[in-house]
RNA sequence: GGCCCCGUAGCUCAGUGGAUAGAGCAACAGCCUUCUAAGCUGUGGGUCGAACGUUCGAGUCGUUCCGGGGUCACCA
């Protein structure tokens, strides 16, 4: 019951006992007071105003003093200022919640709702290593599982794979060409990077061909097609597609050394599947429903045979939805793996975590659900998020300006060393306790970056910026956490110290000082922002609010002294403060995949 | 060109139709014989892209325009 609801009702109740009026929580607003008024939480009179033909001032008055008389234990006090009524709440219900809460560490969390939904995020292509775009998915789709958990839903997360097609065997042709059996053990080089290697490679070959082909006078378009490598790379699909057994081969190895290199990369950074499919599994999928929307008359083939969809009623294009040849296209996979996704595991919601150059065709998938009548079309749920791009411009592999995942995270963990080693707090770790503590820094400071901006917008990625510790940043969130831990490192050192002591609930006689109330008070409110996070599956709601409450127990701190408190009662408090502020600091950046370090 | 998204401080971003638009970075000025200074406090910095409109009230809603991006593939 948090405190908004509860005001929420206590203003409606006294509304129907003053004026007999039936408003509902739609009819006023419920904002937090801004820092220039006193009071914690204020009712917005204007939208009453009207239907009750008072003015604002005296509506304000007559409300406050009923809501006082009515709730003498959630109000202190009120005043009113033009059409805001400012509430103040007593401290009694401050200190309920952190008495009853300090230690719950599913504080905030919501109870089951027996919901299952999957998220599907990650998918790769298997032909080169990941970069930051991937990271962005990564971090966001595992972030929005977690936040959805903590709504109470059940959660599975999914990962494509996209592990067939022509680009597959561009890297594929080119190691046949060009390597002379190497391996990544050979090379000593990553998987996923060695495979990569040779899809440059393929590409710089390509390009070479193509400018041979245009010095005889051959046309560019023509050059494109003609190309003896790309031919070849054709042949090696169709080769592929029949199922020939040494393409299929070296397939399953390349494959396989990508797969070891993800791996290695995805337990770096944490994500984690429930399930993978992969589409050379999955890609046939869809035929049937295409048989099935040509007898409803919802597809129609053209004369050379192949099948499409008219969708221009809907504002969009046709759509080709099977090739000439017969031949799956990407939407057409893309429908039977819906369906699957949903009987396979019973599914009241399925989220793609996409990037927004694909809207469009995920658009046409769910008009195509739709229009074939399956049953949970709209709940198809295409989770996009902006491009990543970077200060000089967007990120071109054909200009080496793509960022790496691998060497990404290298360079940050560089980083949480030297800014360390400079303040030379934990010399006495060990070097596995360090290379711990660098990577949960590195971590904490790479998914805060990504996660803090709004999802649905492209972001720019600032090499210096990201690497920053200070400010709108994890390792100042994680810093805070630390700082908390030192405190009852501190205190239990200490021989007055007592931890059975510590644990008796205390009867508060003093008041609650200023920082003291404003920080239980955001404390409080950490339920409403799981369920906000989790409604619009945006994780930047969670990192901006741990981020404000670690900015607010750091002015606490700056403030009040919690070992040489004024008064055992007011130790007592700030010990609970302490403990309750570093649970949902934890609980908020496990929300975003970020860890907290003990000390740093 | 059609459709979609975005324009807020020098930079990167917050901002459920409500009070004098906020953070971080950068700049400047303070604060470590007391719990971690990866911190705290303060100063400067804005025609919320532009114009109309709706509203008691617009950064937020609508229309138009300007600027940026995406997409409209028998690519994925």
């Amino acid at each position: 019951m948090s405190f908004q609801f509860l005001i929420e009702s206590a203003v409606i109740k006294s509304l129907a006992e003053l004026y007999g009026l039936n408003a509902s929580n739609k009819d006023f607003q419920i904002n937090e007071t801004k820092t220039e008024f006193s009071g914690d939480y204020t009712i917005v009179l204007f939208a009453l105003v009207k239907n009750l033909k008072k003015s604002p001032e005296a509506l304000g008055q007559q409300l406050g003093e009923h809501l006082l008389l009515t709730n003498e234990h959630l109000f202190a006090s009120f005043n009113v200022i033009k059409g805001f009524l400012n509430l103040v709440l007593a401290d009694a219900p401050l200190l309920h919640i952190l008495e009853s809460n300090y230690q719950n560490i599913h504080f905030g969390k919501k109870p089951a709702t027996h919901k299952k939904v999957m998220v599907e995020y990650s998918s790769p292509n298997t032909n080169k290593p990941l970069h930051l775009g991937h990271l962005r998915n990564n971090f966001l789709g595992w972030s929005v599982a977690e936040i959805l958990k903590a709504n109470g839903h059940e959660v599975i997360k999914t990962a494509v794979v996209n592990d067939r097609g022509i680009h597959i065997c561009k890297s594929m042709l080119a190691w046949e060409l060009y390597a002379n059996g190497a391996t990544p053990e050979s090379a000593n080089e990553k998987g996923d990077h060695f495979v990569g290697d040779y899809y440059v490679k393929f590409n710089d070959e390509y390009l070479q061909e193509i400018a041979t082909l245009k010095d005889t006078g051959m046309a560019e378009e023509v050059a494109k097609k003609e190309a003896p490598i790309m031919k070849k790379t054709q042949q090696m699909l169709l080769d592929w597609e029949e199922g020939n057994k040494e393409v299929r081969a070296l397939w399953q190895k390349m494959n396989g050394w990508v797969y070891d290199g993800f791996e290695k990369t995805y337990k770096k950074i944490g994500s984690d599947f429930d399930h993978t499919f992969y589409e050379s599994e999955t890609y046939l999928l869809g035929k049937d429903f295409v048989k099935e929307g040509l007898q409803k008359n919802i597809l129609y083939k053209k004369d050379d045979g192949s099948v499409w969809i008219d969708l221009t009623a809907e504002g969009l294009d046709e759509k080709l939805v099977l090739r000439a040849d017969g031949t799956s296209v990407y939407i057409t996979q893309d429908i039977g793996l819906a369906k699957e996704k949903f009987e396979n595991y019973h599914l009241d919601q399925s989220i793609y975590v996409i990037g927004d150059e694909q809207l469009y065709h995920m658009k046409v998938l769910k008009e195509i659900l739709r229009k074939l009548g399956l049953p949970f079309a709209d709940e198809v749920h295409h989770l996009s998020y902006g491009m990543v791009e970077l200060t000089s411009g967007k990120m071109k592999s054909r200009e080496g300006t793509v960022v790496d995942a691998d060497d990404l995270i290298q360079e940050m963990e560089t980083t949480a060393a030297q800014h360390t080693m400079e303040l030379g707090k934990v010399n006495d770790f060990t070097p596995q306790e360090l290379n711990k503590l660098y990577e949960t820094l590195a971590l904490g400071a790479m998914k805060f970056y990504l996660l803090r901006v709004d999802p649905k917008k492209r972001m720019v990625f600032n090499p210096e910026e990201s690497i920053d510790f200070h400010g709108y940043t994890g390792p100042f969130v994680q810093y805070t956490y630390a700082r908390v831990q030192s405190i009852m490192r501190k205190l239990q050192s200490k021989s007055t110290f007592n931890a059975e002591e510590e644990n008796k609930p205390t009867t508060y006689r003093e008041a609650l000082l200023p920082l003291e109330r404003q920080l239980i008070i955001y404390l409080e409110k950490y339920g409403n922002i799981i369920e906000e996070a989790g409604k619009e599956m945006n994780p930047s709601a969670v990192a901006n609010y741990v981020f404000h409450l670690a900015k607010l127990f750091n002015s606490f701190y700056a403030e009040h002294s919690v070992a040489n408190a004024e008064t055992n009662e007011k130790q007592q408090l700030r010990i609970r403060l302490s403990l309750m502020s570093s649970l949902v600091i934890k609980s908020g950046l496990q929300l975003l995949g970020i860890g907290v370090p003990e000390r740093m």
